[in-house]
DNA sequence: AACTTATATGAACAAATATTTATATGAAGT
DNA sequence: ACTTCATATAAATATTTGTTCATATAAGTT
């Protein structure tokens, strides 16, 4: 099997700022100024980053009025965060 | 709870080699020589990666002869490399 | 003791990735 | 139509990360 997808996938969440907008959005839908506001983040980043989530396709989005709304794609993905937390505690 | 160490796990795995060279373990323990044969790689960058694995407490060493064997440090990290190939056809 | 085999390491270099800055777009309100 | 609010994007820059090259170490061999 290719690892292309696989990798794709864990270089877009091996980084800290798109992680803690995966965090973020555990809670439910969040417009991009709920994130920003959040994580305490420059517009931009946030934007770049959640750019790149949605690429991977990790999240989804909808436009709300003047808002965009985004939350995750899939519930699947809370449990890769809840096993790499319990992995991470238990070596690194 | 701090994201640290969870990050410093998703950015040891979210590189190909070290991926791959996770997945060469998953057959069990391999000396060095046999990951570079497998992977095709040179030999300082194999041992490189090696080292940036076990500093992270994913895999193992003990010394035989000449020889240096690898493996998992545990076989729940299996668990995790399945589940980000699950996602990872299921999205990306 | 000198030599070979197996592996590790440091420093230089290259490539990939993230961040910032400046600007654009698009919907809503006036 | 003009302005504001919310978000996106491109280009420039900075930072991080991976790779290579040259050399070191440590065990076994002759």
């Amino acid at each position: 099997m290719a690892i292309d997808k696989q990798l794709r996938l864990l270089k877009c969440i091996a980084d800290e700022t798109r992680f803690q907008i995966l965090m973020t959005l555990e809670g439910g839908e969040r417009c991009v100024c709920e994130i920003i506001e959040e994580l305490g983040e420059e517009q931009s980043l946030i934007s770049h980053h959640l750019r790149t989530l949605r690429k991977c396709g990790l999240i989804r989005r909808r436009r709300e009025g003047k808002k965009i709304m985004y939350r995750l794609a899939d519930p699947s993905i809370l449990g890769l965060l809840t096993n790499v937390e319990k992995l991470a505690s238990k070596f690194c």
